[in-house]
DNA sequence: CTTGACTCCGTACTACAGTACAGAGTGTAG
DNA sequence: CTACACTCTGTACTGTAGTACGGAGTCAAG
C-alpha cells in the first residue's frame, strides 16, 4: 500500500472520479461535498473524498437526485450522532429503494413486452401500430386487431 | 364545427391523457406530436392522438427521454424495417434498467447491513463509514450478509 | 526567475421537462 | 347578444444538473 505523496488536489480529485473540475466545484457549492482544507487558495483533497465522490455518482446512476444524496451523507458518520435518527433514515431509505426496484421492474416488465410485440412476428401485416400496441395491452402484430 | 362526437379540443386531450395543457402544446412545438387541423385556430384532435399522448407517458415512465421518444414515434409502424431499431433500442434500455435494479439491491443491502450495525454492533467502534462501505462492495460494519 | 500548467471565483450559459402567465380571440349556452 | 369558459400565441420562469469562460492568482520544473 503507497501512501499518497502527491496532494490531492482538485484536478487530481476530478480525473480519479471521472467528473470535470466543475462539477467538483459545482457540489461543493450544493454542499454534496464538504469544503475541503484550502492553502494558497488551493483546495487540498483526502483520499474520503474520492470516495465520496465516487458514491456520489453511483448513487446518481441508481436514480438518486443530489438533494436525496445529500440526505444519504449524512450515513456518513453513523456512529457519532444519533443512532437512532440514522436508523430511522436508513429505514425510510430502505422503503424508497424498494419502491424504486418496483417501479423499475414493472417498467422492465413493459418494456420487454413492447419488445417482444414489435418483435418478430409482425412480418405480415400492414396494420400494426404501436399505438395499437399500447392500447392493446402491448399485444399487437401476433393477432391482427379488428376495429 | 360538430362532428359525430364532441370535438377533442386540447382540453380534452389534456384531461383524458393526465397531461396540462401546456404539456400538450409543448410536446408540439417539441415535435414529440404532430400539429393536429385547426379550425378558427382552434386545435381538433383525433381519437389516434390521445393514445399517442398516452404512449408517450408510458414510455416516459419507462425510463425514455422525450428526444428517444421522438424517435420511437417517426416511425409508428412496427411492421416496416425499423422494429430492429426499436427492438435494439428497448433492449439496450433493458439491460441499463436491469443494471440499475442491481445496484439497487447492492444499496438495499448495504443500508440494512449498515442500519443493523448502527442500531447496535458498531456503538462501540469509529471505523464504520458508509464510504467503507461503498468501496467494500457494500458491506460494511459487520459480517458480510447472507440472502 | 520564467514559463506553463493548474486553480481561483464569479457569472453566464446549456439541456431537459415542463409551468405560468398576459392579452387577445373563439365557441356556445342562455 | 352577452357572458363565460375555453383556446390562442408568445414569452418568461422554474428546477435539476451541470458546462464554459474570463481574468487573475498559484505551483513547480527548468
Amino acid at each position: 500500500m503507497m501512501k499518497n505523496q502527491t496532494p490531492i488536489t482538485i484536478g487530481i480529485l476530478a480525473k480519479s472520479t471521472n467528473v470535470s473540475v466543475e462539477t467538483i466545484r459545482f457540489y461543493e457549492r450544493k454542499a454534496i461535498i464538504q469544503q475541503p482544507p484550502k492553502t494558497g487558495g488551493f483546495r487540498y483533497y483526502s483520499e474520503d473524498d474520492i470516495k465520496v465522490v465516487r458514491l456520489v455518482k453511483k448513487l446518481q446512476g441508481i436514480g438518486f437526485s443530489l438533494n436525496e444524496i445529500k440526505e444519504f451523507l449524512v450515513f456518513d458518520s453513523c456512529c457519532t450522532q444519533s443512532r437512532q435518527v440514522v436508523r430511522d433514515k436508513s429505514q425510510s431509505k430502505i422503503q424508497e429503494i424498494n419502491q424504486k426496484i418496483l417501479d423499475l421492474k414493472s417498467a422492465l416488465n413493459a418494456l420487454e413486452t413492447f419488445s417482444n410485440a414489435c418483435g418478430s412476428t409482425c412480418a405480415t401485416s400492414n396494420h400494426c401500430h404501436f399505438l395499437d400496441c399500447f392500447d392493446n395491452d402491448w399485444i399487437c402484430c401476433s393477432q391482427p386487431v379488428e376495429k
